[in-house]
DNA sequence: GATGAATGAGGTTTCATTCAT
DNA sequence: CATGAATGAAACCTCATTCAT
């Protein structure tokens, strides 16, 4: 039996894993996503490029973890107050607030861009993201229709129909996705009356 | 009697236009098409390099008007056959079938990720694909609305919802987009009974 | 028998030679032989491109032509003052002001440099420059040893003695031939007191 | 014992430099200096273009260390047997030898030729070639002055009435240097009997 | 594990050269 | 003859990736 002792939160990474995130981080908001290199990432970060490939295989896998700890984790859960349509209309405007911030916007269309001609970024990026989110808010959403505070649907096509069009407008129409938009797409979704 | 609109001396693209197009989408077909390049478009095509970034200023480009010419122009048109329903019906559906055609898929992926970290190419992506389509179909969703067709709501919304699950699924969470899948949505969007 | 109405001068040519030649030796002059392209000539000289082509082989062709307008025919043939070796010394002198001007040191070495990578300029400067040079100075040589105003020697070897040092500093040592140089060169090779 | 000076990680060159030169050497010979570019090379070495260019500024720059390599370095010294004049004859056949292999013709007019509009090279010519050989052969010659070996001439002089004419033979005006000549040259600037 | 030194695929450009009018 | 438009060889460079220590 292998002993493990390292702490469960600290998957495996490079004794300078902030500071590489860090950097990363920093250069994007500097010069944009597509400008930032794993060249420049390493001379940032004071390392050697070969400790960059050693821990990630690529530029987006680099993004991956940035996302992860600065975008994912703070801020796309589905929040729990008790009152699911207004968690769910939460939940959406946090897409527009998200969208609105460049560096957060950068980040998402970056790795997600990546990802559609990256197969081994497009799993991390589902096993790490989709799949965790995901499941909550489809658990979250069943039980909520059981209760009756939801319209009787699939609860993936539900949770589809919210999610969607956030998604679409930053990566294929490039309209902006605003408060105001996101409440008349909860209320058409969830059957509110649009003035009440 | 020849129409030769063409002033002299204004030639208005490169001789070998086809063959550049036919070497993109055969490469992309064999290969997929992160491994295309410029350079093997370019060998494939028997043209030079500068010939091709004088007519199109990146690889993206080139797979823009791969996908316009053999894609978006035969596929992707709300059908209008006087029954709005059946043709958003059919025009959703069409997505299902477009997403199932692998070459169709990698062309779409590989443009629209490509467009997220480059400004350029998401302009024309949007001048010469969202935006034909989209008046378009928001005309029509429109009139269908006055004639009592389709349920009244913002008609930019109603096409969203339409439009956007079938592009989520394809860019960001992977899963496929049946038909099935395709008719609950249009189903659920326009408020017919799903067993009807 | 033919009729050859062209003025012997103007052999053939372009109509605009002069604004060509003139173009060229303007740029050359701003920004150095190395930096002057067909293409910008074409451009100064407003003509098309294939006009410089259809007279002249290549850029060193072109330069060649400026060369023998410009810095040959004013200043590079053995004067005829009577006094072979005053001729001779004056001849030699020349070669140092002419390499003294930068503008006409680029010009040679341009030429001279091309010259030795393309067989048909290297012929083209040896039939017009060397050849019609080399004939009148040996007979000049051979007829003033006749007289006993210079030394006896072969006049080819003569010749070179004296015409070789300041090519060799220009083309390949990079020193500077001076005057002073030139003089003691002409002291030594036709025996006269380098004091007297 | 071995001696490695080389401190660790310092490597000095590219690990294909003999690859490098060679292929160079054998396509000069194959197809002409002219006709061989960085890209040929590249290729018959095997090696990315950007580990050329890394290496060497230009392409007289990769020839110029063939030129020190195969000719150079084994041809062009002044040699010493004790009797100066017949080192200095040795020396100036050597040249003609030197000229008559189309090979070393082909590298030095080719190094010399771009060296006229390359200061960079022109530089790296004069620092690696000509001081080094100039400064030991005025030495020598010199001192042979001292010891009435040779005329009373200033040095600088002396050498080059002997190394101009081949030079000016290859570069200007093209006509072949045979030993004989090289012979009455000696004999002529040494003042030696030319019969004798 | 980490790093400095190399490496090479391929992007992009310049410019000599050629077509087609 | 002349030209505007197009072409492609090859230069040059950036940066992902790999050695060798």
């Amino acid at each position: 039996m292998t002993d493990r002792t390292q702490s469960p939160h600290k998957r495996q990474g490079p004794r300078s894993r902030d500071a590489i995130l860090q950097a990363a981080s920093e250069l994007c908001r500097e010069q944009g996503y597509a400008a930032v290199t794993m060249e420049t990432i390493a001379v940032r970060a004071k390392v050697g490029k070969p400790t960059l490939y050693r821990w990630w295989p690529s530029k987006g896998a680099v993004f991956l973890d940035v996302l992860l700890e600065q975008v994912v984790e703070p801020a796309v859960e589905l929040p729990d107050t008790g009152d699911i349509v207004h968690d769910l209309r939460s939940w959406i405007r946090g897409f527009a607030d998200l969208f609105d911030d460049l560096h957060a916007r950068q980040l998402l269309t970056g790795v997600l861009g990546a990802a559609q001609t990256d197969a081994e970024l497009a799993t991390m990026l589902r096993e790490r993201i989709q799949r965790p989110l995901q499941a909550g808010n489809r658990q979250r959403i069943s039980a909520a229709q059981v209760a009756g505070d939801l319209p009787a649907m699939d609860p993936v096509l539900l949770e589809e129909l919210l999610i969607s069009p956030p998604w679409y407008r930053l990566l294929v129409s490039g309209e902006s996705f605003t408060h105001a938009y996101a409440d008349s797409l909860v209320d058409a979704v969830l059957g509110h009356p649009q003035g009440a």
